[in-house]
DNA sequence: AGGTTATATAATACAATCGTTATATAAACA
DNA sequence: TGTTTATATAACGATTGTATTATATAACCT
């Protein structure tokens, strides 16, 4: 049971990361293009060190990836992370199901 | 973009609620059978009313239906709730890959 | 070198979460 | 009716999560 206790672990804490609306947001985001961390400053209305520690959440656990460009730090989701496939189920959730045609 | 954010709220609200170890255990052993309240006081190390109050959490939000039996409350996965598919990937993740068969 | 821009960290306050113990309710049973 | 069993609620405390402001660091530009 130490094996199941584990995966139920990992996956809380995975979730837990998911669960604020502000890293969802920022997922969101990150899986239709790199952002830095200034797009996000300007998107959400909390504070810039706010949305630091969000980013910062998310690059401890691997679930982004940072490339510094110059002055700015870009972001992108980590396609490598054990979880990716779930986080990408979770993503597309979130989207508007596609209108039917009528009448193909 | 309203639209949008109710999205990412409720996601996010569904999320949290799986993102508790003991919750995610719960729903996992749900997934293979209905149990009793008294099941689960048994099964983890907290006090009744903590259990209690999980599985509140969880019967509020329609993730799981309720059912009386004598003295006995069982609960049960709500298949009709609108994360119902996306809970069962959650839960499904969370097994031991099959090992693969040499030689079949 | 000094100023500006982009980002991170520290200190702190507040709110939410999760546990506990004590108590209430509801059904079963003697 | 009184007791036992199953479950829920209330009150409270400890821990965790998330925001803020102030400050530090790092890169770029005169």
């Amino acid at each position: 049971m130490i094996e199941t206790t584990n995966r139920v672990d990992e996956m809380s804490q995975f979730l837990k990361l998911l669960s604020d609306g502000t890293r969802l947001e920022i997922l969101r985001r990150l899986h239709v293009r790199e952002h830095c961390v200034c797009d996000f400053v300007e998107m959400f209305d909390i504070s810039q060190p706010a949305v630091s520690r969000h980013l910062k959440l998310l690059r401890q656990s691997q679930i982004i990836l940072e490339r510094r460009e110059r002055q700015w730090i870009h972001f992108r989701i980590n396609p490598d992370h054990p979880q990716h496939d779930l986080l990408l189920t979770i993503l597309n959730a979130m989207e508007l199901p596609a209108i039917p045609n009528k009448s193909c």
